[in-house]
DNA sequence: CTGAAAGCGCTAACAG
DNA sequence: CTGTTAGCGCTTTCAG
């Protein structure tokens, strides 16, 4: 059997509550005895047990993240962040990953009532209003990530913004012609870029052309392009096959994440089309890929995206602080061969 | 406060041993009571607390992976294959991205003292053998993915195969001058790999140049070249470009991952040969990456190596199974634009 | 400042 | 089959 804290007070001749004093750093104790006791626990190397630890503070220690299932740099990054942070507080990270958003429920249920873990990441799911309360009421701590929600605190990246600078990059190329290949109506990030794709048209004096904005809802076909809310290389080939069809094609084109941007530039290519001269594209994340395939981008900070949600979320837990923060990150544009020639 | 198995007793009349044997499917309760405490526990909506019930039973219901900080398909698949199983078993999953092997070690300490978890997922890390004992002490199952070790269980794939594999395909392909760029001489996956090279050059009775091989250490250059034991772009580039520069040349490489790969073909672009006419090219892993750049390669089975070494470790937790089992998985040869002309 | 004792919420052994 | 009771290992009052 493992050495416990009753041995340890046995050892240095002391009781119980001393020992626990001592291993926890508590002013409530006589640097000398502590001393003692801390010789004691080397030399039995003891160690507290983690679970009875919990069990009597109520404090968990771990943090659990709940996430879809998308592989890619995005979500490494994040995590690494995040990671990065709690290795600090010393916490786990637990992470859950969804396929379904059913499941999301079933998991925030759960976590609820078995009380596992001090604190939530909610990262790119959305949470639904009616668990808001449930959060409260347990004093479960959670934090939205790439998503935004009104009443409960969130760390994103500003992509209304990110959507302004990516359609302003394109304007100042010239092009007049800008086509936007969102993902899924419904998917809030997609929303606010294209808000920020508006207001730059405007901005220019340019007029936004609905013939020149594909939501991957409106695609018909396979039912995987609608997967991860239409953010996949599939939805962007085909979105960029009906944009080629129309009368007055675009020269730019704007797609809302660098997957999708992926399937645009096989479609163009597979078209004979010439990148850029014949057709600019620009795509937004900065995943790995975009990189080797020389695609211009707009870059979220990830990895700051997960030390932030960490960190804010071990306030929360610590400090029991109830006001709503809202963490806005800016993106950055980085230029490659897909829009201009290197 | 949230409802306890006290208040379910009492609620429903009875004894809190009766509760948890309600709840915990126990047969020796009469069917008619059991429905008793389940209908008071529906209404209280009582559900356990996990940490008391762990406290109790001395089984965490976490398992723990370290793993290196890599980012990649190899390992997001891996981690998939493992939390599939785990969900199954109703377990957490506690990831520990180590930079450094220091980390690992200090990692595996302080899982030992505190049993934080009831097993570890060694994966792409090397345990050192004064580790095993400790773990046997400790009665905390562990296995090693990804890496070979006579003592512990281990799921891996067969890279001797794989190695043989890949070279008899460019054999195969009529090439006579085959080099291969290995990663970091200690690294034993890639000397596995060199060795079921050996084999099938040998099997062809074809003479093994030493000219043509190349391990990642013999490279001088900036320290980042080693990084990953060697396992990266830019330690495949620098091997390329002295490969090239030998009077005589190979025709075909056999980079012993796809990122070496990758700068082997980038470097080959960069010196004007033709691929796969003037050059061949295979690597192994197939990362996502390889199928995008048309890479020939060694596919491992990713998701599959995690299910297993989840269900092994889930095994050897519930069943205290005393047998060393290894697991060796077979890799597939993906044909691609890099070896043959599609 | 320190020791003793009372939980934290659950499981499991033990009578009945 | 079921109720009772004794822990699991640690923290935290509460006296002293």
């Amino acid at each position: 059997m493992a050495v416990t804290i009753y041995d340890v007070a046995k050892h240095a001749g002391v009781g119980v509550g001393t020992v626990s004093r001592a291993i926890n750093d508590s002013p409530n104790i006589r640097p000398e005895t502590k001393e003692i006791v801390l010789k004691a626990v080397a030399e039995l190397g003891f160690s507290p047990h983690a679970m009875a630890k919990r069990l009597a503070t109520k404090r968990m220690g771990i943090v659990a993240a709940i996430m879809p299932f998308y592989t890619g740099h995005f979500y490494h990054e994040l995590l690494r962040g995040i990671q990065q942070t709690l290795l600090k507080y010393e916490n786990d990270l637990i992470i859950h990953n969804v396929e379904k958003p059913s499941r999301v429920l079933s998991f925030l249920d759960r976590t609820l009532q078995e009380k596992r873990c001090d604190g939530i990441l909610a990262i790119s799911v959305d949470i639904p209003d009616s668990y808001i309360s449930k959060f409260v009421q347990a004093t479960l701590p959670i934090i939205v990530v790439d998503r935004s929600h009104d009443q409960l605190d969130c760390v994103l990246v500003d992509n209304e913004q990110g959507g302004y600078l990516a359609t302003r990059h394109l304007i100042e190329l010239g092009h007049k012609r800008i086509a936007m290949i969102s993902g899924a109506r419904h998917s809030l990030p997609t929303q606010k870029r294209y808000q920020g794709y508006l207001r730059a048209l405007a901005e220019s004096h340019l007029q936004a052309d609905d013939e020149l904005f594909m939501t991957t809802d409106m695609l018909s076909g396979s039912p995987e392009m609608q997967m991860n809310d239409g953010f996949n290389e599939q939805a962007g080939w085909r979105a960029m096959e009906e944009l080629l069809a129309k009368p007055n094609r675009p020269t730019a084109v704007f797609a809302s994440s660098d997957i999708q941007a992926l399937g645009v530039l096989k479609c163009a290519q597979e078209k004979g089309l010439k990148i850029p001269d014949e057709l600019a594209i620009i795509g937004f994340d900065d995943i790995e890929l975009s990189s080797y395939l020389s695609l211009t981008t707009m870059q979220q900070p990830m990895r700051e995206m997960g030390r932030l949600a960490a960190e804010t979320l071990m306030d929360k837990i610590e400090n029991q602080s109830e006001e709503v923060r809202h963490v806005i990150l800016r993106t950055r544009l980085v230029q490659r061969g897909s829009t201009v020639a290197l």
